[in-house]
RNA sequence: GGGCAGUUACCAGAGUGGCCAAAUGGGGCGGACUGUAAAUCCGCUGUCUUCGACUUCGGUGGUUCGAAUCCACCACUGCCCA
């Protein structure tokens, strides 16, 4: 069994620890649980680094669990969140499970014949048998309003200004009781999760305490930051998912790609499997030679690889250097079969007609949807962002035509310098 | 139930009868430089068929030549008291 917790460590994955929670992993192999609240459909990429927790967790030795929130997604975790949240319907929350569960299901090895093979559970399971009054005497008894009320989560927002509901007021002891249920199930004695989920955890390793005199465990690791301050996992189209019909694996590898010098040689650490020696020697190359975005590259590679495989990170791959090696080759340098084979853009058809008879280019540009409105394509042509097959567009009266089809077939937009739209001639 | 405060664009937050599509900051987007980084500088950021038109300042009605600004009622939120 390896030292688990020091492996974490190294990478930068601990942020508070409970004590004692070292031994118990060193002592013998421990069941341990990651929450996923089902709030979308599919997990995006805020919820890989509690997923590789319980893939490391797995890695060295002991049981890990992943628990869906089938029922604490119905209340709303208060954590992080100064509003409160709105109610998901019972429809889009089933939706959302099914989703979720799919996803976890490839990170982990389910095989119930090794002694550490993964579970994937959902709260709902047992939720909806407790009724509201069995709730409130054999759990709510255990923990005063006081102790609840000292948490961050709450007290934020008692002294906000946007109060809080009495639903939310009770999510910590919804969760505390899913700990308290593994604990008592299945023998769970650690939980792990995001740094804004400690309270909420302590709650639990309380409950198990005062209800059954166990002693349970558990450890947070940070909340990825970017080093400029800004949100995680965001881009000018939204959230990075893992689900690759919400985000493209080439969108996906971009999104790594784009990291900045100093997020990349924190992250990897933290996304990728690789070895401290490993690490360290492409920080060295990448310092030696930072244009060539060593760390970069490595980081998109491998999380591509990790969530998406290998044949769908060798097309990102593909199109990543057809769109941007050698930018400033003639367009004419894409070959036919590079632009069919083009994958994980934004593409659209257009009537060839229009192009025979010609068409101002701000119509054009909406028409394929690459704009909600002509005001923002010429807003975004004023600002100089906006390049057909390469070359700048200046003059919004520009007629489009046939002779911008490249092989007779394509015609490639660029917005920004790393938004492409292809659109095929029909 | 009583009292007080508040509700302005993505967020924060000015504006308190015409000069208001609404200051400023943040965020976002785009440009230049570079390495599809970072930092810096510049531009855009209500909508649209953009030298113009249209719709906004919680909602509804009113006063006025003219309202985000004044009045009435309603709704919502927060705080305090019961």
């Amino acid at each position: 069994m390896t030292n688990f917790i020091n492996e974490l460590r190294w990478r930068g994955m601990i942020q508070d620890i409970m004590p004692g929670t070292e031994e118990q992993l060193q002592k013998e192999c421990t069941t341990a649980y990651v929450g996923f609240d089902p709030t979308a459909d599919s997990l995006h990429i805020g919820s890989l680094v509690p997923i590789l927790l319980l893939v490391h967790l797995q890695k060295a030795g002991h049981k890990p669990i992943a628990l869906i929130g089938g029922a604490t997604g119905m209340v709303g975790d208060p954590s992080g969140k100064s509003e409160e949240r709105n109610l998901l319907s019972e429809e889009d929350l089933n939706k959302n499970i099914i989703g979720v569960k799919s996803q976890l299901e490839k990170f982990l090895n389910f095989d119930s014949s090794l002694p550490n093979g993964a579970e994937l559970l959902n709260n709902y399971d047992w939720f909806q048998k407790i009724s509201f009054l069995d709730f409130i005497r054999d759990t709510g008894k255990h923990i005063t309003v006081n102790y609840m009320m000292a948490k961050d989560s709450v007290k934020k927002r008692l002294e906000g200004e946007n109060g809080m509901s009495f639903t939310e007021f009770t999510y910590q002891l919804v969760q505390g009781y899913d700990f308290y249920w593994l604990y008592t199930h299945k023998n769970c004695t650690l939980q792990m999760g995001g740094s804004d989920q400690w309270g909420n955890i302590v709650t639990g390793t309380e409950l198990i305490r005062r209800k059954s005199g166990g002693e349970a465990f558990a450890f947070t690791c940070p909340l990825i930051k970017k080093s400029d301050g800004g949100k995680f996992g965001k881009t000018e189209k939204g959230n990075i998912w893992l689900d690759a019909n919400k985000t493209s694996p080439y969108q996906f590898y971009q999104f790594w790609l784009n990291a900045s010098d100093e997020d990349a040689a924190n992250w990897i650490k933290i996304f990728t499997f690789l070895t401290q020696g490993e690490i360290e020697e492409l920080v060295t190359a990448h310092q030696t030679n930072p244009s060539e975005r060593i760390l970069q590259k490595r980081l998109a590679q491998e999380l591509t690889l990790f969530v998406h495989g290998k044949a769908e990170y060798e097309k990102a791959i593909e199109t990543t250097q057809k769109l941007f090696s050698n930018q400033h080759a003639t367009i004419e340098s894409l070959s036919i079969e590079d632009l069919e084979s083009i994958e994980g853009i934004v593409t659209s058809t257009f009537e060839k007609n229009k192009l025979i008879q010609g068409i101002d280019a701000i119509s054009f540009l909406t028409e394929n949807a690459i704009f909600e409105s002509k005001g923002a394509a010429r807003k975004m042509l004023q600002n100089g962002g906006i390049s057909i097959n390469r070359n700048k567009l200046t003059d919004a009266q520009m007629p489009v035509t046939v002779s911008h089809l490249l092989h007779n077939k394509f015609i490639l937009i660029q917005v920004g310098k790393k938004n492409y739209y292809l659109v095929e001639a029909k």
